[in-house]
DNA sequence: CGCATATTCAACTATCAGGTTGAACATGCC
DNA sequence: GGCATGTTCAACCTGATAGTTGAATATGCG
């Protein structure tokens, strides 16, 4: 078994991690601005980010004093070719997913 | 029915257990019959096998003196569809996606 | 320089996950 | 009934994970 998808599905298997995830599908962010919603210690999002980044799921780069952080989205492509191979159920419902972009309000241009 | 993300990426993040959903995509299967090609013990896979079914990611049914395990692809359908929703498109609230993925998931047919 | 900000390190604790073994339970067969 | 087969239970060990706190390391700025 691929190792790597250990590391990715274990990434994806915490609550904080995946929220962080969508805070940055939205925006490139701070390791300070990821940790601020959470109720938890600074250093505790640290570790947080470190696995994902050693998962390959976000980037880290450090411009000044500052650590960004950004969505790597490929990292999900081989996790998710394993599991089309699986097969047996369809692809998303890009109609629905698009009603459901229209109703949030979140559609790709508005950023 | 229903189970969190949180568990069927844990469950995932196992290659015993990934291995043991490969198996059972070829066929349904005994417990004892999944557990002789792993070098672990009968009780290990057991257990294995029980958080698959709590993950929602096979069924086991007995009959007779024989527990048969058999893949349900819908839970990963659903982990798959959260995936892709990073590959493929841009800026989206994850929170508003998961719960647009629970109502899915819950009619897939409905167009 | 001296201080504030941004992030990580180190040490520690508590809980969980994955494995073992031997006993127990359930069922089928002669 | 008695025994073999199929599966799980219970207790236990070990290592990993997720969190804490306080100190340490960089960097930016007046």
């Amino acid at each position: 078994m691929d190792p790597s998808l250990d590391i990715v599905f274990a990434a994806l298997a915490d609550p904080t991690r995946r929220r962080i995830l969508s805070m940055l599908l939205e925006d490139d962010m701070a390791v300070t601005d990821v940790a601020e919603p959470f109720e938890m210690s600074l250093a505790a999002i640290s570790k947080h980010l470190a696995i994902l980044a050693g998962a390959g799921l976000i980037s880290q780069e450090k411009r000044g004093r500052v650590k960004w952080c950004a969505l790597e989205p490929d990292a999900l492509r081989e996790a998710s070719i394993w599991m089309q191979g699986f097969g047996q159920f369809e692809p998303v419902n890009l109609d629905a997913f698009e009603r459901f972009l229209r109703n949030e309000g979140l559609t790709p241009e508005e950023g």
